[in-house]
RNA sequence: GGUCUCGUAGCUCAGUUGGAUAGAGCAACAGCCUUCUAAGCUGUGGGUCGGGCGUUCGAAUCGCCCCGAGAUCACCA
């Protein structure tokens, strides 16, 4: 058990002993002590919720629980009361006792299974279009709490739900029949991906232009949008699609298989896979089928012209339209029927849907329709609702073209570590491959923990003119330090000087030491809440304060130069379990870290 | 207008189940490499935690009001 709740345990014991009063553990708050009193406490009773209790004062009541703390817990070697908080100091050796008997094999990871199945659906890109930074964001996130969730001992399934059909998809599919002359992947050398996406800008451009005409000529700009030319031509498009047109069905083949070729590209350079993918054309027909049921079933409401709605006043919202007039199913129709296969598939304890936090009222509404719909387990769903990435100028527009495209943000990534690298002078003896992989690495490394390392709920500033840092807070600062252990490990191998958890013979440390043991310690229990949030930010956030730590103790504590064979032995141990602790972090994050840099 | 989210140093972000003097990084300045990788370490300056009122022994954290920014309220996804 960890001390912290052995000491909140006792101090419960403690009032009840000393005031005959019984109070929850949960009432008793033990923390960190902070940095100015680290000589006097590692841990910190929170004095003042007992004063009530004891009716003495803060200092007394500080010194008669200390006392008794102190008297039943071996571990502490002295108490000592500020202002009304207990400071507990723990021995050396219970951190010693800590590094030697802790196999950090699997460190951190929860050694039981859960018996639920999660399910978690990210990325989800639209078929029109390349990945911009937006969809970089919710990809990493969703990889990274994937993860998270897999070391917290669940079973998970990653999936991917290709948003392949509807109005948007159209969009570029007629720009390209009208503009296209033919073009291909090939003749052009643009990935697939990028050239599909090449139209749907212009679709848009053409578009607003004959919106403009019909302003011009006295039309009001809600009437304008929907009797331009071109969107009607696009909705004819989508009835053909759906009617199986097999004219319209060989372009979208065609238009979609180049862009799913783009897709895997961009998600094997970013690292992001999946363990199933859907398509909604293939889902949205079941959606289709079951708002047809449930209408015969009285639960939703056909309008005279045809369309179908759910009835949502109940509940507050209003009515949602599920099947168009002509018959086309919208998203919420495929939606429905994705999460109805997902459900009968899995069983699910629960399905996480990455996505972004401006889609926070349709999930509202997915989750009120399918309840309506008696389907009970939509209590299951959860929309992990992540902010925005914006630009200086706002957020970022994909009809505009005004976008971080994804491909080239990585590119750049990997070109900054490699000048970076190259300034450093850190590239030789690297083989040709080898800095290739290396300067992937760190590139990638760097973009990964700028992202993950800031809360998910909060949208997120990126500005394209300053280059993602390499210093500070950063990944390739994380990655340094991991390789500068790595470098110590070797050069102890190369003077044949060996290390064993198992003989540590130390019974003092220097605070540097504790500091870092104390931190590793704290690691299972950041995966953990890790887990509980959603929230690879935490992992990130205590990865660097470790890594801060260590660091500080690499520069101020000799490893191999001391002469003292016990203590070389335990910052070996220390050094190898800090690395160790890196790596696993990292690894959550979906960072590699490389041995040498 | 309704609903929701956010507002912490010049910039980007931590810290929010209420706890000690609110922390990092970047940027600026000053130091530290004949010694384990200086992508590092140490130090200096920088804050009415948007504003006000309240609850509390104690508020960046909880409640109410106001100000500011954003999202959403589509027969787009």
């Amino acid at each position: 058990m960890l001390i912290e709740k052995i000491i909140a345990i006792k101090t419960a014991e403690a009032i009840c002993k000393l005031y005959s009063v019984e109070i929850g553990i949960d009432k008793v708050t033990v923390q960190k002590t902070v940095p100015v009193y680290r000589e006097k406490g590692d841990f910190t009773v929170v004095i003042f919720p007992f004063v009530k209790i004891s009716k003495k004062s803060p200092d007394q009541t500080g010194n008669e629980i200390g006392q008794y703390l102190k008297s039943e817990i071996p571990e502490i070697k002295s108490c000592h009361v500020v202002k009304g908080f207990l400071n507990l100091l723990i021995d050396d050796s219970y951190w010693s006792d800590f590094l030697r008997k802790t196999e950090f094999e699997n460190f951190g990871f929860s050694k039981e299974k859960k018996s639920g199945k999660i399910l978690i659906e990210y990325s989800s890109p639209n078929t029109n279009k390349p990945l911009h930074l937006g969809h970089i964001r919710n990809n990493l996130l969703g990889w990274s709490v994937a993860e998270i969730l897999k070391a917290n001992g669940y079973d998970v399934v990653k999936t991917n739900l290709v948003n392949n059909r509807g109005i948007h998809i159209c969009k570029s599919m007629l720009a390209y029949q009208k503009w296209g002359r033919g073009e291909t992947p090939e003749s052009t050398g643009m990935k697939g991906d990028q050239l599909v996406g090449k139209y749907y800008v212009i679709f848009e451009k053409h578009y607003k232009e004959e919106v403009k005409t019909l302003i011009d000529k006295g039309i009001t700009e809600e009437d304008a949008a929907k009797q331009a030319p071109l969107i009607n031509e696009a909705q004819e498009m989508l009835r053909k699609w759906e009617f199986g047109d097999r004219q319209i069905l060989n372009l979208w083949n065609t238009m979609n298989n180049w862009v799913y070729e783009g897709f895997d590209v961009t998600y094997k350079m970013l690292g992001i896979d999946f363990d199933q993918v859907q398509y909604e054309s293939d889902t949205y027909l079941h959606g289709k089928k079951i708002v047809e049921d449930e209408l015969k079933k009285k639960k939703l409401i056909k309008k005279a012209d045809g369309s179908v709605w759910a009835d949502l006043t109940a509940e507050g919202l209003d009515e949602k339209l599920l099947l168009r007039a002509d018959g086309t199913s919208v998203y919420m129709t495929q939606d429905i029927g994705t999460a109805q296969i997902r459900y009968d598939e899995h069983h699910p304890e629960k399905i996480i849907y990455v996505v972004g936090n401006e889609q926070n009222y349709h999930f509202d509404v997915l989750k009120l329709v399918l309840k309506k719909l008696g389907r009970t387990w939509s209590d299951s769903i959860f929309h992990l609702s992540y902010g925005m990435v914006e630009l200086p100028e706002g957020k970022m527009k994909s009809r505009e073209g005004k976008v971080v495209d994804a491909d080239d943000l990585i590119a750049e990534m990997k070109e900054t570590a490699q000048k970076t690298t190259e300034e450093l002078g850190k590239n030789e003896g690297n083989t040709k491959e080898e800095a290739e992989k290396l300067f992937r690495t760190i590139g990638l490394g760097a973009l990964k923990y700028f992202i993950l390392k800031v809360d998910p709920k909060k949208n997120m500033l990126f500005n394209p003119k300053e280059s993602i840092d390499f210093n500070g807070n950063t990944g390739p600062f994380i990655q340094y330090t991991h390789a500068r252990i790595c470098s110590v490990l070797r050069k102890a191998k190369e003077s044949g000087i060996t290390w064993d958890s198992g003989k540590i013979n130390i019974c003092e440390l220097l605070p540097k030491e504790k500091e870092v043991i104390k931190l590793i310690c704290e690691y299972p229990s950041v995966v953990k809440e890790a887990g509980e949030t959603y929230s690879p930010a935490l992992i990130a956030n205590y990865i660097y304060e470790l890594v801060k730590e260590y660091n500080g103790f690499y520069q101020e504590v000799p490893i191999l130069k001391d002469e003292n064979i016990d203590k070389v032995n335990f910052r070996l141990v220390l050094s190898e379990y800090t690395a160790s602790v890196i790596k696993s972090a990292m690894g959550l994050l979906g960072i590699d870290v490389p041995e040498r840099m």
